[in-house]
Formats: C-alpha cells, structure tokens, sequence
RNA sequence: GUGGGAGUAGUUCAGUUGGCAGAGCCCCUGAUUGUGGUUCAGGUGGUCGCCGGUUCGAGCCCGGUCUCCCACCCCA
C-alpha cells in the first residue's frame, strides 16, 4: 500500500511559489512592525490547555482546538492563537521594561472543517502593546494597521477598520435596558447583523433581549449609530466614561486622518478577554466575507498568572486571509510570482570541466551574485532551456576551450546577445 | 457539528442512449551533436478515488465508502 501523497487535511505545504508570495506577505509585515519600533518574539507550539480554557472562549478550546494528552498525563493543546502565551510570557519576567512592543508570525492551530481562507495549520501575525493603559497604544497598533495596508498599496475603499468598545457596548446595554444575563446573547445576535436577513435579524434580536420589543427597538438604534457624538447616543449615555472614552478614541483616529477607522457598536469580536476597545479589519467586498484581523484591549490576561496587572492591546492577522484579499485585488506583484532563483546560470558543456564551472561559480558568489550551476548534466540546449525556465535571465558557458582561457562567453536571453570576458569582467558587467 | 458540489493522464478538463480511454497545457525525443524562447514532426503518461452490485459489456446505472472543494457554525 502506497503512502498518501497528500498531506493531513487542512495542514500546509507550500511549493516555492506559493511561498514566495507568503513571504512577500510575512516580510511586509514584519517591516512595517520593525519601522514602529517593535520587536520580534515566538513562544511554544504545544501549552498547557490550561492556559487557553481560561480566557479564549469556550468554542475555541472545546470544538476547535487540537488537544491532546502527552506522554506525561498532560493536558496539552497545539495553541489556536498567541496572546495568552505572550501574556504568560510577559507575566514571568519582572525585569522587563513596560510598556513593551512585541510582534510574532506563529504558526497557530485550529481544528476545523477547511474552507476557502481557513485551514487546521495557519500563520497569524500578532503585534501587541503591553503595560499602558494610555489610549496612544490603541492608537499606534491601528497606525501600524493601517500602515501596513498602505505598504501593500491597498487603496482605503477596499478595506475598513471597524472599532467598538466592550466596556462600552457593556453599559450602553444596560442603559437600553438589557439585562447583564443577557449581554452574550445580544453581542452574537449583534455581530450577525449583516449576515442575517433584516426580518429575521430583527426576531433573533428580539428573542435574544428576552422578548421585550422596547428593549430590542433601543438595541437597534444603538446599533445604527455611526458616530460617538450622535445626540440619541450622548443622551442616552449621559455622564459615561465608557463613551468620553469612545470619543476621545473617535478624535484620536479622525486628526490622525486614518479614515478607513470607523466607529461600529456593532463589532464585538469573539475572544472572551477583550474588555476595552475591539477593532476588526473587513474587506469592504464580496470575496472575503471573513474578518482579516481582529485585536482589541485585554486587561486581565496578564493577571492570570500571579504578576500584577499589566494591560495589553494588540491585534491578530491571518497571513492567509490576508494573502487571499491582497491577490483578490491583484496586490501581489507579478515580479514575486515570478522571480527568477537566479542572477546567473552557468551551462557546462563538458563534465570535464565541472570542476572549474563550480570555481566560476563560487567566485560569482563571492561578489554577492545568485549563481546557479547545471547539475543535470544534460546536452548544452537543455541546459539553456532550465535557464529559461528558472526566469533566469544570464547564462554563461564554460567548455574546455574557456577553462584553458578563462574568458567566458556569457548570453543575455532576453535580447541573446553574446559578451565575453574574464571572471572580473563579467563580475563588472553582472553587477 | 450541519448542508451543497466534485473526484477521469503530472495539470486543467471533455467523455453523447451503457459499446476500443480523449483534448489543451506540461514533460520527453528529434529537426538544431557548443546555445534557450517561437515553429514543425513525433512520443511517454490511466487501478476513470476505493469496495461491491446490475449487465453479454460500466468512466457512465445502483448501493456503500473515502477524499477534496464550497457554504453554515465559529473564527485569522
């Protein structure tokens, strides 16, 4: 019997091109993280469940995580996503220097059914702010947001930034007269807005604030705001420092002329230990129904392992929603599907020079040029055609007559011109 | 976990009422034995996902099963 020549469902295994446009994706984010100051860090695959069951949500340790127990009895789980593990990490190092500014491209794991954008086996970039409370760290998380879709070049009409607040949203439903029993109930029933139909939207709204037509009437007006300073909505949240909050965010982002942020009560996000501002990033399309990244503030996760309280904000991208939205629009440039593995290839047209075409080779190298060497030792004319194949765009020859000169004869393809010269000259021409 | 669609050459797919297993691209050889692309001539490549049933005969019909894709749930 055969082994199976594809791999677990939902685990990744990307070819070279494939993952030169990861790449190009993954090197994007992690400059635009280095320009704003942030630094790197990774932690373990495989947590303690422990650590997840806490905080995450139920859904997400229980139906859709990859658990296990170890060899050692242990509850173990392949982690279906990276702050809890940077908050331990935070947590058991009392000589770092808040706040701190960290980013990660982990690889994260989540059991379920595959799906255009979804995988078990995804990368999702995290970047996150710890040890101030200061709205500037919300503010410069959604800068680096929103600068790293300006770096892909996407125009601000394809995507938006939709933020809310949970303490917010949490007193608001209040005063509309939800009672707190039934707040998760309308934050699901919230966030299916606009993937319901009106009607029926309206009946699961109304079953979800417990029957009371009026309640649910003042839900939906809340809902429907589209500014913090919109009069029904200062009215009804008279003397709120959840909304001064939610204002002075809405000022911060309007000077700072990030227009594609716009305020949505109706942004909830999924994770349990968001408690402040939440923000999620939507492609303003059809194709990509998905949220691309979603983040917010946590203030008690730190806590959780003993260390004082120390609050967080930060955000989580999936490089493969990202990837489908950025090649949806047509952002992945054509050179980085197509880039040639080399500057130069060197065609030897007789094994009895293989070893000077390697000297030849290693000398290119040394001046900082891509060389690749035939190795398939095939007849001149296919090695030619490898080269082509390869985008390669130099092929220099070396036969018997060149190892007793050493002046090589190389070709540019595209035009198919011929110059010959010593190892120096070429260098000079490559260069 | 729920629902829909699809499995035929390396790949994308066609395959009529059940009657010899097909095409484009890719790959290989030659035209061109020291020079690629374009062109021309030729060629390799198949457990028709798997198991069973019906039939003189099954890629096609029936039953089962596996896998993948898509949507829902949830979420990056």
């Amino acid at each position: 019997m055969a082994l199976s020549t594809k791999p677990l469902s939902g685990m990744r295994q990307r070819f070279p091109e494939q993952f030169r446009v990861e790449k190009f994706v993954t090197d994007m984010l992690s400059g635009s993280s280095v320009s704003a100051g942030f630094q790197e860090y990774d932690g373990p695959v495989i947590e303690p469940l422990a650590l997840f069951a806490a905080k995450s949500g139920g859904e997400l340790v229980g139906r859709q995580s990859y658990s296990f127990t170890d060899r050692g009895e242990r509850e173990v789980i392949l982690r279906p996503e990276m702050t809890p593990s940077l908050a331990r990490m935070i947590a058991s190092s009392g000589e770092l220097q808040l706040p701190v500014r960290w980013f990660s491209m982990p690889l994260c794991y989540r059991y379920e059914r595959p799906q255009r954008g979804r995988v078990r086996e995804f990368l999702q970039f995290n970047l996150d702010i710890l040890g101030s409370s200061s709205l500037a760290s919300e503010l410069e998380v959604i800068l680096v947001l929103n600068g790293i879709m300006k770096s892909f070049k996407a125009p601000s009409s394809i995507y938006r930034i939709g933020w809310s607040s949970r303490r917010f949203m949490t007193e608001a439903l209040l005063r509309c007269g939800v009672k707190q029993e039934l707040h998760s109930g309308v934050f699901s029933a919230i966030d299916k807005k606009d993937k319901m139909k009106e009607e029926a939207w309206s009946d699961y709204l109304l079953q979800s604030c417990g029957g009371d037509k009026k309640v649910a009437g003042t839900v939906v007006s809340l809902v429907s705001v589209e500014s913090p300073s919109d009069t029904w909505l200062v009215d009804l949240m008279a003397e709120s420092p959840a909304l001064r909050e939610v204002q002075e965010f809405d000022m911060l982002l309007e000077k700072t002329g990030i227009s594609s942020a716009v305020f949505s009560p109706g942004v909830v996000r999924g994770l349990d230990y968001y408690t402040g501002i939440v923000f999620e990033l939507m492609d303003t399309g059809r194709e990509n129904r998905r949220s691309l990244c979603g983040g917010g503030r946590y203030d008690n996760l730190v806590g959780l392992f003993g260390a004082g309280r120390i609050s967080g904000v930060g955000f989580g991208l999936g490089v493969l929603t990202l990837t489908l939205f950025l090649e949806s629009y047509g952002l992945v440039p054509d050179s980085v599907r197509q880039a040639a593995p080399a500057d130069v290839y060197i065609a030897i047209a007789s094994s009895s020079v293989i070893a000077t075409a390697g000297l030849l080779a290693e000398s290119l190298r040394n001046s900082g040029i891509r060389v690749m060497m035939d190795v398939s030792g095939k007849k001149l004319g296919k090695q030619f055609s490898e080269a082509s194949r390869n985008r390669i765009t130099q092929v220099i020859t070396v036969g018997v007559e060149q190892a007793e000169t050493g002046i090589y004869k190389m070709k540019y393809l595209p035009d198919g011109k011929v110059t010959a010269g010593s190892v120096e000259e070429l260098i000079r021409i490559l260069k």
